[in-house]
DNA sequence: ATCTAAACGAGACGGTACGTCACGTCTTTTG
DNA sequence: CAAAAGACGTGACGTACCGTCTCGTTTAGAT
């Protein structure tokens, strides 16, 4: 838990700053493609090693600047909030608004598109990508709904995991093949459909079984 | 519909087979990552300049060898299906149970990675691989929406693109983040849920109405 | 003598010229560096493999660019002349006046420059090139000088041959290192200089004898 | 005269002699049209970004390249030399000698040849050649001839530069068309007659005066 | 106050791949 | 059958980055 002292030259926390604002205003300006370390350093105004000794590879360089600019700038996203007294559906609601409208801002979908594209580009770094980025988000989703179920509010025997997936990745595919600008729009109505396939069952109404 | 008859030494259309049959090859096995145009022309046993005169880039190329790889393989995946005779609720059950599957196999999934990868890369070729290769599944998909609102099975207030986007994109979630193993039984419980959100209201059990 | 009839379409010998004039259009714009059969074929209207049926090689095709080029323009140029009646310091002297002014002509210059690129840069075609474009020019000199031995203008013991290398070299070495332009003044002042060593020997001033 | 220390890393010396030695041997393996930075850089075992960075063109490289093996294997030719007792006549007749000897030396035959190419190529980089790897050695002579006036073993009124160009030239044209196999005898007899009419005019033997 | 070890900028280095140009040969269709 | 058009395998061009490796300099903590 204790940081341990190194001897020598401790590193510059302003270096860390300045190759991530560095990368992110390469990111934005050229996309993940157009993202290379050369670019980076010499726009940190950094050697390529000092850059090499914190992140080992484009794609752990990438994951930190998503990280970054996504929880500095709307810190309340990435999960469903702590607003306690809501029920599951509010809180679901008012995640799913957020998390929709921020794909509507061009800084966001670049970030999203970003880390897309590393996860798409090769399986090996897509999963430790997931891991730290993705995962913490998405079991906040499913913990929501699970809340949700156990509050009466959604069906017992709905997949919540096939609704968290539905909802992010119908943000996720808007991104990747229009603009997010439609994307809030959407959101309302595909929790319209969701919600209502969540309610639960009465007699005269029943669910349709799933298979297995 | 007539072959215009350029002059010159016609284009080879082994030499066509060749590039796409080496580049699925080498999707399968690097990734799209591991793709250079460098590579594929030499496991074609071709020369760089008769690989560019066909295909502009790297994206250019990979997004025909997915479309020829899908529609080889699986030939009546991609839109639902022409089996007339069912209703709208049967036709999105095949195709989806179809689609969901065709992610379980390595061979689908990276084909869709790589598709993934090329749009996330750059928006600019993303705009053009959506027009050609995604734009007519999703307009099938939501076509078979629609026909399901005119016979009455689903409610006429529904955003039936949302739907498409929840359904394409939470397979597309999958595969980025997991594997596409799990997808099929996914399919079955969103299905499940879905298509409860979709049925029409009756007087006891009103929809919840969109808001805007 | 007699035109051998070949069966099928003959060769249009306008089609030659046009390469030819194309061919010596680059040269001069571009240098023997920037000619390329690609190019030659593109400014003649005309197709690769007819270009090589003619000529077998960028070398081969520069040479008759310069011998067409030399001739066509400057007739009388090439050989010392056959203005019978002068003697052969006479004409000695006439044909170099002519061979160094044409150098300051950078149409000419431009050619020679081209047929030294062309021997230089491979020794196999400097051999052919040597024997069908400059040994002819080369043996009218020689043959010049020897009747001069035999008139009794110049000395009996001169190496005719290296007479012969220093004035068509000396105008090669301007135009390399320089331009062709101080080309006719030198040729007067190298004439002076190198008649005066060929001048026979009185017994007042004897000449070096030469060692072998 | 002191060695400004740059930033960074420095070149390593030993690549350079590495690239040196190679493109010799390419050179005289394959001549100057079978010299390619490719190959140089793969016989030295080197990137092509590190031997574009030494030298931007195969023209400069080959310039460097014949630099170093005319000095490097014959140290004292390339100018007339400092053995100050001589008369200007003995330095002449010394370095002439040598500088024909070394054209019946394939090694160094073949980097005469690849500077004339490279020169005649391309005006463009001719001028920047002579000025290197020329000019230098053409002043000298220019030098050596002038101080041989100023003794009076030579004439006043002859053009020496016109000279400098024949003795040059000669051994140039003889290594262009036929091998410089012959070019030490031929230099005795070329000596012979030019000296002979570089002598100062008597009164019984007046030289034949220039024109302008 | 000195020592020491790491961080730092700069940039060289061996590589891989880029996308283009020209090579010389080969198939086509058209005249 | 020749000619134009152009596809083809090959190979070199000159450039951009890769990730690693020296360099000489700076900078903090330990001595």
């Amino acid at each position: 838990m204790d940081e341990v002292r190194r001897p020598g030259r401790p590193r510059d926390a302003a270096t860390d700053r300045a190759i991530l604002r560095a990368a992110r205003d390469v990111l934005l300006r050229d996309g993940y493609a157009g993202l290379s370390m050369e670019k980076v350093a010499a726009a940190a105004g950094v050697g390529k090693p000092t850059l090499y000794r914190r992140w080992s590879s484009r794609v752990a360089l990438v994951g930190d600047v998503v990280w970054h600019s996504f929880h500095a700038a709307v810190p309340g996203i990435g999960r469903p909030g702590p607003q306690a007294g809501d029920g599951a559906t509010q809180q679901l609601t008012t995640w799913f608004r957020a998390y929709a409208s921020s794909a509507g801002d061009p800084r966001h979908a670049a970030m999203i598109l970003a880390l897309t594209a590393a996860a798409a580009e090769s399986p090996h770094d897509a999963e430790s990508l997931y891991r730290h980025h993705t995962r913490p988000q998405y079991e906040a989703i499913v913990d929501c709904l699970r809340s949700g179920v156990e509050s009466g509010e959604f069906r017992a025997d709905a997949d919540l995991e096939a609704v968290a997936d539905a909802l992010i990745g119908s943000v996720l595919y808007q991104l990747l093949t229009r603009t997010g600008d439609a994307a809030p729009q959407r959101a309302e109505h595909l929790l319209d459909v969701l919600l209502a396939g969540l309610r639960p069952v009465t007699r005269d109404q029943p669910g349709r079984a799933p298979r297995d």
